[in-house]
DNA sequence: TTGTAAGCGTTATCAC
DNA sequence: GTGATAACGCTTACAA
């Protein structure tokens, strides 16, 4: 088992200093055509590679993104690292996760594992516990540590950062003309807490297309849900609550959901008390996933572009790194930019 | 905008110098009451936090977690990244993460990039296209390198290290005699290519049950998939295959998917094909995810508890590290362990 | 009780 | 053309 090797072993391997083969294997044009060809031959054959702890150390950059989400088990967070991750590879960069599981606690605990040098700046969505805390002071901190962050998804405006969103208003809204145009008379929202962003965005979209087709919104026909994280009896719990919805409402014919287990639940539920989809009750969901495209009926979507997401909030996070070696950190008034991803209707069974 | 402080800054306010900063704050009885009061009263006003960098460099350790795997978009490897994540943090470690998008070369290039350093060891699971060229080399030269790996799921015997897997022909039996006991005569299995170990395994299964049945195995029955990556075209062909196999086999009553993905193929065609199920139908998937649960029929399955296999992987991980340093890497034949976790059966809407 | 110095692996500056 | 030295931030023998 050989441990890897350093420079200070080559160096004396080769009887040479330190910076010598340092320089050499940078191809210094100071170290002659002899040295550097032995110096890199005996490199090669023992597979040298630069330590990037070192690297990191004395660059003062880790070349390392740190991502924090919520949770991964969710198709919209992993396609956002996975578009994280490709842009990030391709400029050179590494990606450490971490998961807040919608805790205030671990949100904070993670970015102060991570802040500590681990990561040149941080990409996240915030968890829904902060969000209600609406304690946002460790934010803010690392970011007045100099260290950047870009938003996504869920972002809280007051923070000074890039950010990067889906346009949840117009989505929200697409979606409903889209069921009244297609003849539903009451439509229902499933939808989550206000304190979500998102959520109360999408519900906004949702009343703003009622306002527009002059139909009167009804406070029974909207359903927040408080869902902290979907485990077993949450989910018990939301069929239960999506049911008495219908129950009580029996002239629901368009259902709006704000993601898609909100939407398989409503068609799961719906089914269960005998109503035919498309043709009694239709469905449109915000969606990031397969559950929409692969459930049966398939499920007609506002999709997210999570991956596009994850690449844009990429590129603006390292933009902004590579910019600020620039710079020399004058004073200048930080500007920040929030990018919008449109959405799209993906028509599929659950609409007529 | 206050950069990150450090002992050299506390020490040159203080006018003390940098060890004794460093001592006060790990709390030594070597420094005074007095002097370790004000340095800690300082460094807590100041926010100070130890440069992790620094610290990984000092002691040759980074305390992270490399994980490779084929894609993240996918519930198995998103719960198994949610196990380790949870064990890691716990005891005190961070995640950093690499997709190989299935593809040898940046599964070469993502772990080259993190065993320069930024890692103590690998937990990981091939990429399709390494198995099917069978080049392991990149993980022998990192084992011979001192850098522990775990393998889990697609794993490969060659490979001196620890591994987690389910047991997949045993998993795959009890599916099939599932379906036996349920009176099924014509059981199709719906399988990936034989390169892929999972795959292989799960196809043995199958044919061990219809053995241990008095079966005869038909080979018009096997459907093996050739999956690089389930891009929608991919998707398009694989339900090419399947409504090809259901047509040419008319007397099919059972399908056995080896995945949750071929299993809602399967029951989509089926119905397309005016099948019901389960009358007609009953369908079993080996499984790790939301679909099977939330599709409508709910889909019986063999579920892998990515999660259990996440954390066993990154106990065993951690356990070798740590190990490691006690037992001076003296030349006692290493022994590697191969946990297998339970696989079990949850019965839902797709089987009578 | 406090301080000095070496070392982790690298690169950059400056001297020889 | 080559090498010594300092520095990145920290810990820890060892001196004082």
């Amino acid at each position: 088992m050989k441990r890897k090797i350093t420079l200070k072993q080559i160096a004396k391997e080769l009887d040479v200093s330190i910076s010598t083969v340092s320089k050499a294997l940078r191809n210094s044009i100071e170290i002659s055509e002899d040295t550097r060809q032995k110096i890199q031959a005996f490199a090669k054959l023992y597979n040298y590679r630069p330590n990037n702890i070192a690297l990191s150390l004395k660059n003062r950059k880790t070349k390392t993104i740190g991502i924090i989400i919520p949770e991964i088990v969710h198709h919209f967070f992993s396609k956002v690292i996975t578009g994280i991750e490709l842009v990030a590879n391709k400029r050179g960069y590494n990606v450490i996760v971490g998961l807040s599981n919608e805790s205030f606690d671990k949100e904070v605990i993670n970015m102060q594992m991570l802040a500590n040098g681990s990561i040149d700046g941080f990409i996240l969505s915030i968890a829904k516990e902060t969000l209600q805390q609406q304690d946002y002071h460790h934010f803010t901190e690392t970011i007045n540590q100099g260290m950047p962050i870009v938003m996504f998804d869920r972002v809280v405006n007051e923070i000074p950062c890039d950010k990067v969103i889906v346009d949840d208003v117009k989505g929200a809204k697409e979606a409903v003309e889209k069921l009244i145009t297609n003849g539903c008379k009451n439509i229902a929202i499933i939808t989550t807490k206000d304190y979500v962003s998102v959520g109360r965005l999408r519900t906004q979209g949702y009343l703003e297309a009622l306002e527009d087709h002059k139909i009167n919104a009804k406070s029974s026909l909207i359903l927040k849900i408080e869902d902290k994280l979907m485990s077993d009896d949450h989910i018990d719990k939301l069929e239960n609550e999506v049911e008495q919805l219908f129950e009580s409402n029996k002239d629901i014919d368009g259902v709006f959901a704000v993601n898609e287990l909100y939407a398989v639940t409503a068609i799961k539920v719906a089914r269960k008390l005998g109503l035919k989809i498309p043709n009694d009750l239709q469905v449109i969901s915000f969606s990031d996933g397969v559950l929409s495209r692969h459930s049966t009926p398939s499920i007609t979507t506002i999709s997210q572009h999570g991956q596009a997401i994850g690449e844009k909030a990429a590129n603006l996070l390292i933009n902004r790194l590579e910019a600020e070696e620039v710079d020399y950190d004058d004073e200048t008034e930080e500007v920040y930019e929030t990018v919008v991803i449109e959405t799209n209707l993906t028509e599929r069974e659950s609409t007529k």
